[in-house]
DNA sequence: TGTACATCAGTGAACGCGCGTTCACTGATGTAC
DNA sequence: TGTACATCAGTGAACGCGCGTTCACTGATGTAC
């Protein structure tokens, strides 16, 4: 009856210094860390809730002290995920319209580098995950596509265009940038030229949609 | 210690006519349509043995007279959907050169109607699914974006292009292709104007795309 | 500062459940003669 | 055509397992006076 698959190679510290509620957000925090890094070859729905307290070193009845149940964990997790992404989409609406595609796709190529772990729960969750965390994801990828599109509507290129014809073109942006660190996520780290390449194409794939457009005229 | 959850509203009879290979081959269909039917709404790998069992109306032990193990149906899966999705793009790629790429969506969105549940397991399962399938998904996307790189080298558009340039873009109309086709599982049916929506910014889309490869030059 | 009490993160036993898989079986279908 | 035997899709009992969740608990930390 006891458990006998692998054992955690690393459990995350709970205990230590500091007030009840410091500790209480270090287990949390753990438990969300804890979950993510099972996530490496994972789909979220496959980790169970005593699999997670296992990795952070508690008792499974304690988890209930920190979330409702696994959904809730899961959704926390999209907020924690999603802060990465803002950023990083951020750092390419800042460069997207300044043409500065290249030096754009470096900084979020070291970005996914830095938060690979919450661009893998993201990626994959995105389309098969639970209702729930599908949803919140969702919206967050809306949220920037919004923000993206307002950011296209004042450059030069587009300012004259329709607004509902800027979403689509921004949608086709996001699209491609996510298509892009997808493809950062499954590539070989000790291997620097692949990552390049990736950047090299996606360079080449913004540039085209840019190109599109410059020369777009309305039918 | 019964199973007290829900009933399947409808068995896949597997009894009936015929040799005693071809009931045995109704069976294995009967597993493979009715895992589809369960993905609705999860992911394949929430789905248990019991579970398709119960939906055919076997035994749980009757399942490994036809597949290994889950994965292996998975598999299977794939295959059986890939045929579906083969069929679309190559209605896609026949009419994204001839620039009729309105009549094209139009097509796409009929045969997405009519495979609605092979086309939400590949997507689903294409990022969050288990190894194997996603391997499976990617093989055949792969070589889709081969064929389709292909026949945009035989286009007037791109006749002179080199062959690594002529696959970024087949990749990023194929990407373009499917988040339209993922646009349309997530419409709502009873509103056909939804849909029309949905095929109007896909069609300006590949437009754009279009634009971007008359006007590209290389640097 | 010291004391008495409240709070609450984490514990550990226990539960019933659905799971995948084993095994020996049944009885209809298929095959050899 | 009839008979004797082989095949094999589906059966049903049984197993040990990890699961989520309940509950009463412990003991360190926090608070009021």
């Amino acid at each position: 009856m006891a458990y006998t698959g692998p054992i955690p190679t690393k459990l995350i510290p709970v205990t230590g210094p500091g007030t009840r509620s410091e500790r209480k957000e270090r287990t949390r925090q753990a438990l969300l860390d804890g979950t993510l890094e099972l996530l490496d070859d994972r789909s979220f729905s496959s980790v169970s809730l005593r699999e997670v307290t296992r990795a952070v070193g508690i008792v499974p009845t304690a988890f209930y002290r920190h979330f409702d149940s696994m959904e809730h964990l899961g959704v926390n997790l999209v907020e924690m995920s999603a802060k990465a992404l803002r950023q990083i989409l951020r750092d390419a609406r800042r460069n997207i319209d300044a043409l500065d595609v290249h030096n754009s796709l470096t900084i979020i190529a070291r970005q996914v580098r830095d938060h690979e772990r919450e661009f893998r729960f993201i990626s994959q969750e995105r389309y098969g995950g639970a209702v729930e965390i599908r949803r919140a994801i969702a919206i967050e990828l809306r949220l920037f596509g919004r923000e993206l599109a307002a950011d296209l509507g004042r450059s030069p290129a587009m300012r004259d265009w329709e607004y509902d014809d800027i979403e689509w073109v921004s949608d086709l942006i996001v699209q491609t940038i996510l298509a892009i660190i997808d493809d950062l996520l499954r590539a070989d780290h000790r291997n620097p030229a692949e990552e390049r390449d990736i950047i090299q194409r996606g360079e080449n794939q913004l540039k085209l949609i840019a190109v599109g457009i410059s020369h777009w005229s309305k039918r």
